[in-house]
DNA sequence: GCCGTTTTCGGCCCGACTGTTTTCAGTCG
């Protein structure tokens, strides 16, 4: 039974309750719950087996029982009994913009609406006229809001909504009376996946900045705008919200729009434990305002140090915040090489000296350049030949230039038995070796996981690249037992990759915290097959910030001479 | 249903916008 059933199963409990009309907090206990067992990097069947599951936050005596009864019997019997009260169909009203449990629930009871279809046609017959609370607009906005579902309105690569984020602030502050604009949401938290773009703005003209922001050229319809917010959809359908405060809120209100929701419930509950008040505006004790202008001066009220976005998920950091033992996040001042980039060689675009060029641009002091291997068709694998060629090239070059130097690197395919694409007498010629899986996604998972331990231990290999998978809209991540490949790499010192390819970072977040608990040694890669994408470097960075690593978490952050000799086996 | 540096009971973040409300409930983030 996948984590990720479970956290379903959770979620719509949450969902039949609240159409019930349940407790709230009884349903939000459900639905912390299940964001919780989605966040974890290691089963659930694993955590039953060494009695840790209570350990998770917001699982209690009650909930542990339930998710106990789903991984041993495969079902819940309290789930099939709550299902059976509501027509299946009405939980799917609840995913339509702007229908909530109180509109669905009077579908159903006034009108028998069971689900969607029964929905539109009752739209389409006028019934829903006359009912009470709705009116032309209430059905305008429905109607809408099954557009959007039908579109699929899914969250998008973070690298999608930091290229649109950009195309609304480069706009928006060139206007006079912006005096500040910043992004905020899970777009500030870099996480891997956003749902839609938060963007605050401190301006003495509110009421004008979101007549503009309303009326940019990629806006295509306005789905609410009021006096100081506004959010509006985008020609690709995504949903952009904009706030405007002062001065004196701003740093308030880019804590209370980062989030994540889960963090500023606590935050705000320590607050009030306090005897203090936050909200958007402010730090407040009773009515007087403390603090707001920045987030610096709210943490320090809070008698904590300052968290860094990528941290606020509401996993302990507030905890170690208010002991002053937060993690010293790396950032990308301190990489100094990219240890996964394919040249010409193989099916990359530019030459190993066009590499070199833009690697020393970005102040690397040494490049990996790992193409892929003989077997790897599709890709342009090198061959035997042309390895020879493609190690004197390099050879040349490192004699020619310095303070720089570039190190003879592969991408080894590893085969549907885990043996890998080049024999050991061509692998020992390399000065940096990363394997990964190109084909056979669909193995059982005992399977996946004997090839990539065996890669692990062959002696040659120093990274697993891509380690799980997974390509944006493509695939996702095969199945893996992750806690056992983390075991061998550890005992075998290799290294796991941190893919920075848009579509894919993978590792993701959860997975790297999980690897350095583990012990194990981590490194970016961008997997770069033109020089413009060696810039992806930062979604690397995104992901190990979101991990929680360190400068010394990260292979990248080594002197070329320690890089190689940590790496050895 | 969870949780405890006031609590094993009684709390549980906080406010904007919308529609239809003459004072508020529903939805959203």
């Amino acid at each position: 039974m996948q984590n990720s059933k479970i956290a379903e199963i959770l979620t719509n409990i949450a969902r039949i309750l609240e159409i019930k009309q349940e407790n709230p907090f009884r349903i939000r206990a459900y639905q912390k719950a299940a964001q919780n067992i989605k966040d974890l990097s290691e089963d659930v069947a694993d955590l039953i087996k060494q009695d840790r599951l209570l350990k998770i936050p917001g699982i209690g005596k009650d909930l542990a029982d339930k998710i106990k009864e789903i991984v041993i019997t495969g079902r819940l019997e309290f789930y099939e009994q709550l299902k059976s009260s509501i027509p299946e169909g009405l939980l799917d009203l609840l995913s339509i913009p702007s229908v909530g449990p109180k509109m669905a629930w009077t579908f159903y009871k006034k009108l028998n609406i069971k689900n969607i279809g029964d929905l539109e046609r009752a739209i389409d017959n006028n019934k829903l006229v006359g009912l009470v609370g709705v009116k032309e607009r209430t059905i305008d906005n429905i109607k809408q809001g099954l557009l959007l579902l039908k579109k699929g309105k899914e969250r998008m690569p973070l690298a999608v909504a930091i290229r649109t984020a950009e195309e609304f602030t480069s706009a928006l502050s060139r206007l006079p009376y912006v005096n500040k604009i910043n992004p905020a949401g899970s777009l500030r938290r870099h996480k891997e996946t956003v749902r839609d773009i938060d963007i605050l703005i401190v301006s003495s003209k509110p009421a004008k900045v979101m007549e503009d922001f309303a009326h940019l050229p990629p806006v295509k319809n306005i789905q609410a705008k009021g006096n100081t917010k506004a959010s509006v959809l985008t020609n690709q359908d995504i949903q952009v919200d904009c706030r405007v405060v002062t001065d004196k809120s701003f740093g308030a209100a880019l804590l209370y729009f980062t989030g994540s929701k889960n963090f500023n419930i606590k935050l705000r509950t320590l607050a009030i434990k306090m005897g203090l008040k936050i909200n958007e505006y402010g730090l407040f004790s009773a009515s007087k305002y403390l603090a707001g202008r920045t987030e610096e001066e709210i943490f320090k009220l809070l008698k904590m140090s300052y968290i860094p976005p990528e941290l606020r998920e509401d996993t302990g950091e507030i905890e170690l915040a208010m002991k002053n033992k937060l993690p010293r996040l790396v950032d990308i001042d301190s990489i100094r090489t990219d240890i996964h980039v394919h040249s010409n060689y193989s099916d990359g675009m530019n030459s190993i000296d066009e590499i070199v060029h833009a690697a020393r641009g970005m102040n690397y002091s040494y490049i990996v350049i790992t193409d892929h291997s003989q077997s790897l068709k599709v890709a342009r694998g090198v061959s035997i030949a042309d390895l020879r060629k493609k190690k004197r090239e390099i050879e040349r070059i490192n004699k020619h230039i310095r303070g720089f130097r570039v190190l003879y690197g592969t991408e080894v395919d590893i085969d549907s038995d885990g043996r890998l694409d080049y024999k050991e007498q061509v692998l020992r010629e390399f000065d940096v070796v990363i394997a990964a899986i190109h084909t056979g996604f669909k193995q059982t998972k005992a399977k996946l996981t004997q090839r990539l331990i065996k890669a692990c231990r062959n002696r040659y290999v120093h990274i697993i690249a891509h380690p799980t998978g997974r390509l944006w809209g493509v695939r996702d991540s095969y199945e893996l037992d992750f806690e056992q490949i983390l075991k061998v790499c550890r005992d075998t010192n290799t290294a796991l990759e941190i893919n920075a390819f848009p579509d894919r970072l993978d590792l993701n977040d959860i997975n790297a915290r999980h690897a350095k608990a583990a012990g194990v040694r981590l490194a970016i890669g961008t997997d770069a097959h033109t020089i413009d994408s060696l810039s992806s470097m930062r979604l690397g960075i995104f992901v190990a910030r979101r991990a929680w690593l360190e400068e010394a978490d990260l292979l990248n952050t080594l002197s070329v001479d320690k890089f190689l000799k940590t790496i050895k086996k």
